[in-house]
DNA sequence: ATATATTTATTCTATAATCAGAATAAATAG
DNA sequence: CTATTTATTCTGATTATAGAATAAATATAT
């Protein structure tokens, strides 16, 4: 199965977690929050578009919204496919991880 | 602070767990067990140098052993960075997980 | 003994995938 | 009808990957 990679994980997880409000824009304002890193426009939309050809995500296309610049969105949706996927990588991840001795705070800098 | 890649998140960790045995062969063979994916040589030794280059990795090049193509090895370990960035890669992943419905059991084919 | 084969390990390089940010599109405001 | 705002698409440059080539050791055959 596959492992996803970085991007791909972190946009999959921005789409669960926005719900209903999950598209491009929001999906990378969200991952720069969490992160904390500035993640370029397309190094979100490469990975959107590769999850969906894979149907990890579905897309429908919005409503313009009465609002200056509001042309339609692309919303996305996770698939159970993809939240397989996820599930997947958690496991794996746990095992990874869990000899790693917590520091037991984060100290980024 | 960065943002680890999956290859360099997989070596790093491989790296840890591995302890005195972490060289490029057995760092590549313990990624591909506990993926269960085929990764590269390249997928591994290119990572490999990156994180020395960043200091998350100290080597030092071990003696042949007397043994069939028993050359000497180049060692790795983890310094105290690259145990700082795992953690902060960790926190992060945290937070953005924790809302993820646990689906019980891994369901990969 | 020494040339050839085999095994383990790393380095190298062409191809494929990813990323950064400019360009374009589609809406409302002035 | 021109400016501004939000959103997505596109493309050159960068980065990562796959696997061939090379290196360095011991084993084996003649």
């Amino acid at each position: 199965m596959k492992i996803l990679s970085r991007s791909e994980e972190l946009v999959l997880l921005a789409v669960w977690n926005l719900q209903k409000d999950a598209y491009g824009v929001s999906i990378r304002k969200y991952i720069i929050e969490k992160t904390g890193v500035n993640w370029s426009i397309g190094a979100i939309y490469v990975p959107l578009d590769r999850l969906t050809k894979w149907k990890f995500l579905t897309t429908v296309t919005g409503d313009p919204t009465p609002e200056r610049g509001g042309r339609s969105k692309r919303y996305y949706k996770l698939t159970p496919e993809g939240l397989k996927t996820l599930n997947h990588l958690r496991s794996v991840q746990e095992s990874m991880w869990s000899t790693l001795p917590d520091l037991g705070w984060d100290q980024s800098s």
